[in-house]
DNA sequence: ATCAGCACCTGTTGGC
DNA sequence: TGCCAACAGGTGCTGA
């Protein structure tokens, strides 16, 4: 589900609801994500106050006022919203705030982790350069790119790489750019490379403005859930004419995933 | 270095 | 209508 524009919605649409807030209680109705919450999770957590919410990556960090972080990712199907609309399946987490507010972990498939970290994280200091960020540069993807014969599409999906591009985003990015997803990434030219450097950016602030894409359940953090889905110009649209140029899209799967392309627009 | 295959889960969809 | 297989936004492991 939830790429780097989903996180950030729901960081966007979360932060004023629950900076400076109280953390009065945590209820923890399964701990089996895919890694279990720890058994102290409850009490780390219970009595800190909120003062941010950031993301780095796919993760969210609730920078908390005894120096400790709770870090939590959403994996495929996860949500975290402040509408508690009462006791829904697959509602594993619940987190009252000072103020009557409810923030509730939903995951049905279980594949998201949340942990409360003092100090570096592994899971962070693992991650690459953040897409939005200045360090995610032409030059920097050049970096990545050189000698590498891995597919181009599997290059910015590796979150040791880019921290934050998911299946979706990854499709979209090199049809705006204009590269065959499985073309080797050090076999790009450097104007092919600077064109997904600026496509990533496009695509990225785009679907941030629309709240995402919302396939199936995606939600952001009061529910909503996000426009970007109606932009595709290649996901899931296999067989469909291309917006561009008429011509049917493609699907192939590329290190086991689906993915989508034109055949006459991605050269 | 790189990738296929599998694992972790539940829910939805499409074919028969 | 039911049954079953395939597949889904992520990540991480194994073995080749």
């Amino acid at each position: 589900m939830p790429e780097l524009p989903e996180v950030e919605t729901v960081r966007r649409t979360l932060r004023d609801r629950v900076v400076g807030r109280r953390i009065e209680s945590v209820r923890v109705r399964e701990r089996r994500l895919r890694v279990p919450v720890e058994a102290d999770f409850d009490r780390r957590l219970t009595g800190a106050t909120i003062l941010d919410l950031r993301r780095v990556g796919k993760y969210l960090l609730f920078d908390l006022d005894d120096g400790a972080v709770w870090l939590v990712h959403l994996g495929m199907t996860g949500c975290l919203a402040t509408t508690a609309a009462g006791l829904e399946r697959h509602n594993h987490v619940a987190v009252d705030l000072s103020g009557g507010t409810t923030m509730v972990y939903n995951d049905p498939r279980r594949f998201g982790l949340m942990r409360v970290v003092r100090g570096p994280a592994p899971e962070l200091a693992a991650l690459g350069v953040d897409p939005l960020s200045p360090e995610f540069s032409p030059e920097s993807l050049r970096g990545m790119a050189r000698d590498r014969r891995r597919p181009i599409k599997n290059l910015l999906m590796d979150q040791r790489c880019i921290a934050g591009l998911g299946n979706i985003y990854a499709s979209e990015i090199l049809f705006r750019a204009g590269v065959r997803p499985g073309r080797r990434a050090g076999g790009l030219r450097r104007l092919e490379l600077a064109a997904v450097h600026a496509a990533t950016r496009v695509v990225l602030e785009e679907a941030i403005r629309l709240g995402g894409s919302s396939i199936s359940d995606y939600r952001d953090g009061e529910g909503r859930s996000g426009h970007f889905q109606m932009h595709f110009n290649v996901y899931a649209r296999d067989g469909e004419p291309c917006r561009r140029c008429d011509a049917r899209i493609r699907a192939r799967v590329l290190c086991g995933r689906s993915t989508f392309y034109c055949p006459t627009c991605q050269g």
